[in-house]
DNA sequence: GTACGGTGACAACGACCGTTTCCAGTTGGA
DNA sequence: TCCAACTGGAAACGGTCGTTGTCACCGTAC
């Protein structure tokens, strides 16, 4: 029988199935982030976390939840640094939008593995093509509800469209390093080209 | 011993493995502009074709020789079909884009499977990166070396990398429905971008 | 000290893949 | 007519995958 709070090596059992679950999607993390999703099988999750399949298992009902707990955690991780971003920061449009592109791209900085789970993943992994169909339409919606009543509906759905390809194509290329160019010029480039589609 | 001259059912036998070539070729077509590369397995591809297994062997090395000329073979016609539309139209930069754009939007909507091959795969199927992340950026340098002096170099490699990136995906998201806007508005978004950004 | 729950390594299973090979039948020129 | 080339179907091989099961060990609570 299984008893939750019977202490093991200073710990309960609770803990340690949680620490084991964080290790296995840290490793999820790495494997996905290196951009090769053939990769990421649960074998190697499981060598990369130095666990055996057993525990995989104990966490994750299949290897497709264990891509959706990676893509989940690296997409919280993206929204809270970007809200922690714009909360101190004067409420204009453009200042706002300057600090969530520079928190993102500071993201991909810091680690680029997030940037590739984030932007690349769900296009190759089919476990995430559903959940990642789901994140580029809602920011392609947020863009569009914040377009001014000058441009008509198509207008806004073609710009708002037009906008997230570029911005996600160009953080693709500067990951990979196809893009040379100095980081803050790539940020001001995003930033007024959403400042420009904002004004009417 | 082979004797390439000696006829078969009215053919040589070069010709039938041009023909069954072909077959395994359009299989390929069918199969992988359904979006989902997993499905692209040699046997699938030979079931698709009617032919076995044998013949896939006789006119590829391996699978990815047939992903190849796949993407060869769809590049070439959307190739074809851009030039074909621009030479009888006045030179000038925005009539060429007009009709080129519309020659590739035309091209998708007479058959969105050609769009997927070009678009998606070179991304979701591994077999395809190198190849793929050749067409995108030869396209990205093409329109960088057309943009005006009065940008720096810099402005040049992001405004380029820009337009790809909201090009592409605003094709994309025509092509899987999420984009829902008339094909002629569209047209004139994309070609109003390129104009954009080649003026100085 | 001992019994038991937690642990780790790893074999085993069935499925599917790419690729090769075999074989029985058909066709057309010598 | 006979034989060699070509055809079509399918089995076979070696490999990897996801997933499940087994078994010996070890630390802790009683």
């Amino acid at each position: 029988m299984t008893n939750a709070t019977r202490t093991w090596a200073g710990t309960t059992l609770a803990d340690r199935r949680a620490i084991r679950r964080q290790q296995l999607i840290d490793a999820g993390i790495e494997l996905l982030g290196g951009g090769d999703t053939a990769a990421v099988t649960v074998r190697a999750v499981c060598r990369t976390a130095k666990l055996t399949e057993r525990y995989f298992y104990e966490s994750f009902a299949d290897r497709d939840a264990l891509m959706l707990a990676v893509y989940e955690h690296v997409a919280e991780s993206a929204r809270q640094a970007i809200l922690n971003a714009m909360v101190d920061v004067e409420p204009r449009p453009e200042a706002l939008a300057r600090a969530a592109v520079t928190a993102f791209v500071e993201l991909l900085i810091d680690d680029p593995r997030k940037g590739t789970v984030l932007l690349l993943a769900p296009i190759t992994e089919p476990a995430l093509n559903k959940r990642g169909s789901e994140l580029l339409p809602t920011f392609t919606a947020m863009i569009h509800d914040q377009l001014p009543d000058s441009y008509d509906e198509t207008d806004r759905k073609l710009t708002a469209t037009s906008l997230v390809g570029a911005l996600t194509y160009l953080f693709i290329s500067y990951l990979d390093g196809s893009l040379d160019v100095p980081r803050d010029r790539m940020i001001d480039h995003a930033v007024r080209m959403l400042v420009a589609a904002a004004s009417p």
